[in-house]
DNA sequence: GTTTTGCAAATTGTCAACAAAATCCTTTTG
DNA sequence: CAAAAGGATTTTGTTGACAATTTGCAAAAC
């Protein structure tokens, strides 16, 4: 029989070792702990965390599975890296959920989750006024993790979460120039108006522009600053099509 | 102690023992040898396949992460069963990224790969008119998954996959009847028209719609045969909005 | 007759030891 | 001096054993 749990209870129900492990690596990895590329030794993992090796590696078959290390058999487990070219393509898939978020918003948002979305832009105005990037930079990431919610579809918000992370361990998440921090939160302006107007083909647009804007910045980045494996085309691409 | 080995488990010790336990896991799971909801045992796996139990722990950890299967802690793992509510969201999310394949498939599919795709227009149509649903429906996944190949964006690929492989999950995956199947083949055909045409919004519209109809056909057969948790609202859905 | 209680069996969670592979370092050889 | 060979060391892959928890079942209580 099923009682209402004390939360506790319902803690210790649901989380075995190898959870907690699991979710301490994927924090250390997605604060920066671990870089990208660097190898994750199992017995000092297993004994920095107090346990065997087994729950470290049952952990690491999660964290594989979720794309945020890469195993080599007899070799060991690396943060995975995210190449130029696999983050531009993380980029234009993100474009085209947001471009079906935006639509969805317009028709289904709440006059409370409007007013919601609403008060983070002016705090990521707040932010830009600042110059505070790091703050900046986190009001983005809930921004648009909201919106992706708000649509109420878990699946979508799962995926979406999924490919955020993986575009985390892209390089070092450069930080916008107040220039750029600017331009986006015009751009998030405009993705709310349209959105509060229930104009579902504006918001659409809105929202995948936003995120082909990112692209165009992490490309332009990257001409400027190559990495080994960014073999990337010098001619500029065509226009921006959705 | 070793008992009666698997047979690839024998023969391939150059990949771990881990995966090919997943692989194969997977495969049972997905080919319906073990049906949603089914309690799959570690010690009896572990015995099945000739391994000890870690491995097999190891592979329901990156199963869960898939989505697969899930875990109650001093309980087991299970076979996922997707209620219609989470497939009707699969579908969503599906015609979202397909409308964007569509799309995108109108720009930079070549010539070559138009014949390729409208070869298995032909091959369904046959399935069709032998009424063999079951070749009709493999066709059909190729067919899609084929497309979404084509796009060229891994990301979009694995997602796309890692969502087809949960739908399968969905009870059993009811095999259309020929009216149903002449229905989706036309749609099919229009969306390779609307793609060697080259017109993007076309194509992007051909794609989603193609995917609402089989939501919409999941959701009348979920009404005649409702399950358990099915609370799928008595009102018909509004019109369905790209 | 139904519910509760208390054991016994089965199952999962965790660990430590062993086996196999890769890495590192010294030594040898050209 | 460079390169190859060989062995010691480290690290991963796998296993079996033990502990903790759940489940099944039968007897007792109401």
């Amino acid at each position: 029989m099923i009682a209402a749990l004390h939360p506790t209870i319902a803690m210790l129900q649901s989380s075995s070792l190898t959870t907690v492990v699991q979710q301490e690596i994927e924090r250390a990895i997605l604060v920066g702990e671990y870089a990208p590329g660097s190898k994750l030794n199992e017995a000092v993992l297993a004994e920095k965390l107090g346990v065997s090796r087994g729950p470290v590696r049952e952990a690491f078959r999660m964290l594989d599975e979720a794309g945020l290390v890469r195993t080599e058999k007899n070799r060991g487990v690396f943060v995975r890296a995210i190449p130029v070219d696999e983050a531009l393509e993380i980029f234009d898939l993100r474009a085209a959920m947001d471009d079906w978020v935006g639509k969805r918003l317009a028709v289904c948002i709440t006059d409370e989750q409007i007013r919601e979305i609403k008060a983070m832009v002016l705090e990521m105005e707040k932010a830009v006024k600042a110059q505070d990037a790091r703050q900046y930079h986190v009001l983005n990431l809930k921004f648009h993790d909201r919106m992706v919610e708000i649509v109420g579809n878990r699946k979508l918000t799962d995926t979406y979460r999924r490919l955020i992370k993986e575009l985390s361990l892209f390089r070092r998440q450069n930080l916008a120039d107040v220039v750029l921090m600017r331009t986006f939160l015009n751009e998030h302006k405009q993705i709310v108006k349209a959105i509060a107007s229930r104009d579902a083909q504006a918001a659409g647009r809105a929202m995948f522009d936003h995120v082909m804007q990112s692209k165009q910045r992490t490309i332009d980045n990257d001409r400027r600053q190559p990495s080994e494996g960014s073999a990337l085309p010098t001619t500029p691409p065509p226009s921006i099509a959705r």
